[in-house]
DNA sequence: CGAATATGAATGAAGG
DNA sequence: CCTTCATTCATATTCG
């Protein structure tokens, strides 16, 4: 199946793990960031960073550009990625079964993957906030964090205390009702 | 041959010997899903479903925990890989000339895609954010014998600066300041 | 066993 | 901001 494979972007890099040596040729295909460049954004969005303005976004590219290639329009979509996701990871992880997320956790996760798709890693315990913010504008991480989104699931992602009723109960059936009109 | 893939890519083999003899390997590596579960999956798709919304991942998730593990994730995975390898087969198979022989577009960066990319951003009612003063004080911004004379080129509205000169790594000054208070 | 394949998972890029 | 597409990576499974 793979005859006429769309090939046509060389893999290059193949792996992001390019330290040294002939760094990712990249001729096309879409940016490929480097570790250190994944690790620095990874820090500043930790630091509180969620919308860089353009010109935020103009240095950031510059100083990431040592590592690298990288444009402005990575850092935005970077940046754009990284919080719509961490979003969605919030909610996909459902808090069902937790038969699976104790399996000692970021196994098959890149670095950036735990960050960005990984799923309920600790969140920033502390981002020690030595901010000091002249303003009182809303660049706290947490403050203005969630803006209009209220926190449905309070509580930790841990085994709460779901009702659980696959392993108690004994459901001689199960309760599947796959059908569109339920879903 | 490079020691690197610094953390980036953890293959960490401590996956390794997975299920070796249990049936159920409910090892941690990724989502294995049972028969019946892709078997409801499938029906589920070929019933027309093809992108589950936020909710009816859950309540599939739900039911389909009945036959084994499985998070929301695995079902929104699912159904994101099929729906675009059957479209990628679909592709295949036509391989004919259709008319959108766009891959060239795939030269994602350029003048278009740029524009595009921080068009978006720019519509910020730039407000003045010159107030965001964090200190993250992280490791990366050691050195403070960087000069403050940071040119960032601001000369075009747009993000057309970006010269990637990857050529290598000889100059080592790894320090860079991406401190909030600098950007 | 090792290559080829199928498929889960991740993420850059874009659209709306 | 949220959703979706495309591509790629990683791994389980199958086959020779």
């Amino acid at each position: 199946m793979d005859e006429g494979m769309s090939g046509f972007c060389i893999r290059n890099g193949s792996v992001r793990g390019n330290k040294s040596g002939s760094s990712t040729g990249t001729k096309c295909g879409r940016w490929n960031p480097t570790t250190e460049q994944v690790k620095l954004l990874t820090e500043l969005f930790r630091s509180g960073l969620r919308t860089p303005s353009t010109e935020q976004i103009q240095k950031i590219s510059n100083q990431l550009s040592f590592y690298g290639k990288i444009e402005s329009k990575n850092v935005f979509y970077w940046f754009q990625n990284h919080k719509a996701r961490e979003r969605q990871k919030r909610r996909r992880v459902s808090s069902f079964d937790d038969t699976n997320v104790n399996c000692n956790g970021e196994n098959t996760m890149n670095a950036s993957a735990q960050s960005s798709a990984g799923m309920h890693q600790v969140r920033e315990p502390d981002r020690v906030i030595e901010t000091l913010q002249l303003f009182p504008l809303n660049s706290f991480g947490e403050s203005e964090s969630e803006s209009e989104k209220f926190r449905v699931h309070a509580n930790d992602c841990r085994d709460n205390m779901m009702f659980s009723y696959t392993m108690g109960q004994q459901m001689e059936h199960p309760p599947l009702d796959l059908r569109l009109s339920y879903l």
